[in-house]
DNA sequence: TAGTTTTTATCGATAATTTTTATTAATTTT
DNA sequence: AAAATTAATAAAAATTATCGATAAAAACTA
């Protein structure tokens, strides 16, 4: 039994198909065949059903399979403990962020980062929580900015910082005239959403008093991005959320549209996640320190409210 | 990196001689210095120094070997996966018993598992209770037979029964005419004692009320068998403690000396022990099985004072 | 200090293993 | 029914591990 083999049997688990397991494997299908074929034999056991298509595990696949992600596991940390004692930050080291922390906070800390740590090759992807909870697990990400508390077991938070929900108020909204806002006061029918999937959506849910399925107004608009939902709102078509950071990009004239919440605002809590495994934690920690740099002065909130990213019970 | 060539690391980390490390993994030398050193080169670190003699693992060297240790086992646990699986029960099995449970306690289920478990090869020697552990961590026996509780993190135990210390009181002895004897009555210099390192003699010793360095006597008698024990009592040399399993091998005629102890009568707990790691835990599992069956009825004492054999803190 | 022994590294040959290319058989999709 | 997918097989090529012999280095011995 080699870790090669080990490896080969997790990619064929992963995608339910020997020659694309084999591309993504860096070799052609028949070594793996061959190689599982004689794994299996030595341990004299069937690990894939073959006569289901797609490909299924047998009972003992999977746990031969779950043993074989300890042992994956286990052998990559050699690289880590090697890394660790060099000093060495560097190598490929692959983040997952969601698309409502990517535009502010990627660019306070790339150049940054980047500068710091020239050797690390970064590879980021604009997943959504789900997409980076379940990459962490595959082992696809090394790490991922989401929204927390996640309550998933597998998965290691560190939180980064609170970044309070700001309330974005147009001309003649039944709100605009007060300098703070309250979570009471708002209403989920004018208030502006995120299409399906962003967590941020599932926040403002959360936040709001009063949640109906139905729908008094006879529409809803809810968009892809925060820019559209600035533009819509300033149309007039209702108030929208946002989180802090994103405010500070506002130009003067939109200023005037801003309104706080009272003390304690809500807020969301941002965290660096990981697997539980905490593989990669020199990369981990250094990203979590040049975050925690740039972001000290810019978002600095002690006294906040957190709401839960995940989907309200309610629904 | 293969596990192939971790086991190689291990074991010249345990032997620390390339020479002696190659024959216990049956390859020649040159094969584990060649294989060592294309993993050295691999992680471009040093893990052993070899100008030190006898051969030192260097810093990294160290962390290396104890996740190396990690993937190893994990490693073996897939065979345990597949035996699970199948139901079976087979395979090479060492198990360390110390000496004062060798010769009552293994022709009691030897026989027993051996037909009940016909693949399986049982390896059995006879050991000190440091030797079990030591043997326990490096993976050289898979479980062991001992007294307990014996404190380690990494040693799992399962108790299998209690055994009182019976008194073995020679006529002309001060406690010869009372039928049941006390604790508190012992004078450990009156009291024939195994050699040193057999943990029944740390056992009798914390079991003493009194322990003096020095001897009233001039004489210290200490045997290396309970037999020769039970003879030099007969001479009157002096009283002696046996574990109630040795009473039951006694003739007729001996049993006139035996007292018990009043109740709670003091005694040792005797447990199967094995590495955290659990490993074989399949094959564990049923010589605890048989050994409970067997033991059952045979020695069933509920009301006992569980004596420690750890090294007495007052020495 | 020179000689002897012990121990590790190196080298070339060879055996074993892994991977690839090419092909076939079986199954699914169109 | 034809085309496309997919996994298994066979044979060749490439790679890698192992061994035996030997050299080099270090550690004892006298």
């Amino acid at each position: 039994m080699t870790i090669t083999q080990l490896k080969y049997v997790l990619s064929v688990a992963e995608y339910q198909n020997f020659t694309v397991a084999a591309e993504h494997s860096f070799v052609t299908q028949p070594t793996l065949s061959m190689q599982i074929q004689k794994l299996e034999d030595e341990l004299d056991v069937q690990i894939f059903n073959r006569s289901k298509k797609p490909i299924e595990l047998t009972d003992v696949g999977e746990k031969v399979v779950e043993q074989a992600k300890i042992i994956v596991s286990e052998s990559n940390r050699i690289t880590d403990i090697v890394h660790q004692h060099k000093g060495y930050i560097g190598g490929e080291f692959r983040l997952g962020i969601i698309p409502t922390i990517m535009p502010t906070l990627l660019p306070m800390f790339l150049n940054n980062f980047t500068n710091r740590y020239p050797k690390v090759k970064l590879i980021i992807e604009e997943l959504t929580t789900e997409e980076i909870i379940r990459k962490l697990m595959d082992g696809h990400i090394d790490a991922g900015l989401a929204a927390t508390p996640l309550q998933n077991e597998a998965i290691k938070e560190r939180p980064l910082y609170y970044e309070p929900f700001i309330g974005l108020i147009p001309e003649g909204h039944r709100l605009f005239n007060q300098k703070k806002i309250e979570a009471d006061e708002l209403e989920m029918d004018d208030i502006l959403l995120l299409e399906d999937g962003h967590c941020f959506k599932e926040s403002v849910i959360n936040l709001c008093r009063t949640y109906r399925a139905d729908n008094k107004k006879g529409f809803r608009l809810e968009s892809g991005s925060f820019d559209t939902l600035i533009k819509l709102s300033k149309e007039g078509l209702g108030m929208t959320l946002l989180p802090y950071l994103h405010t500070l990009d506002l130009n003067d004239s939109d200023q005037k549209y801003i309104r706080e919440f009272s003390s304690p605002p809500p807020a969301r809590e941002v965290s660096l996640i990981f697997h539980k495994s905490q593989l990669k934690m020199q990369l981990i920690d250094a990203l979590k320190n040049t975050i925690d740099g740039v972001v000290r002065g810019a978002i600095s909130f002690s006294d906040v409210k957190i709401i839960s990213p995940l989907q309200n019970s309610r629904r």
